[in-house]
DNA sequence: TCCCCGATTAACT
DNA sequence: GTTAATCGGGGAG
């Protein structure tokens, strides 16, 4: 088919994967065999120098994959709780990576389901940490090559024209916030949060009413 | 060794 | 719209 993403995809700058990635498909082969599929309508870059990056300070035992080589996953685990995918990018010895943060579930939808219970289908991939659940991913799979492997690979699918695509600031960062890193399929319905939607302030004076 | 906090979500009011 | 839950990483001491 060669519609699989190579590894020469990836080996660019995050800030150019993220959003060529909006209207590709995420292929997910669980240990017994499902295909799951869904349609990426929602992304988040880390660049090097980007002190919201988990590899800002350098590297450690948890973020040694955004080291390596680019077209592997880098999985970590979210307050203790979810786990986070992300595709490894830029050249090996640059900590470059791209969030897989929503998309929509195309393939295997029955199976998701067992995983994360009966919700509509929107809500299956909708959410960094849902979209894991759904599709089986977690800290067993870091390292995993999605350029050559059989686990988890991504191919071209449907192009998305500039003009759909929206970027705004990344969702739940504190540090470099300033940085419209995520980018969105703007009219899609299973983005996580609505597109232009600011995460909440921590807070502060500015988000107190002035009365 | 301890302690704080996060690339979040789900269940509330 | 708000908030508790939850735990591993990593910086500080």
């Amino acid at each position: 088919m060669g519609r699989r993403l190579p590894r020469s995809f990836f080996r660019r700058s995050s800030l150019l994967v993220a959003p060529a990635l909006l209207g590709t498909d995420v292929v997910r082969v669980l240990p017994d065999g499902t295909p799951l599929r869904a349609r990426i309508v929602e992304t988040e870059a880390y660049e090097p120098d980007d002190p919201a990056s988990h590899a800002f300070r350098g590297p450690t035992a948890r973020n040694t994959v955004m080291f390596g080589p680019p077209g592997h996953l880098y999985v970590y685990l979210a307050y203790g709780v979810h786990h986070c995918m992300n595709i490894v990018c830029g050249t090996e010895g640059v900590a470059s990576a791209v969030l897989l943060r929503a998309a929509e579930p195309l393939e295997g939808l029955e199976a998701m389901q067992r995983r994360r219970g009966a919700v509509p289908p929107r809500d299956l991939c909708r959410g960094p940490g849902r979209w894991t659940q759904a599709f089986a991913v977690d800290r067993a799979l870091d390292g995993t090559d999605v350029a050559g492997g059989q686990d988890l690979w991504l191919e071209r699918a449907v192009a998305v024209s500039p003009q759909r695509i929206v970027a705004g600031p990344r969702i739940g960062i504190t540090s470099a916030a300033d940085r419209p890193w995520r980018f969105c399929v703007a009219e899609s319905r299973f983005l996580s949060r609505p597109e232009g939607a600011l995460s909440r302030p921590r807070s502060s004076a500015a988000s107190r009413p002035s009365r």
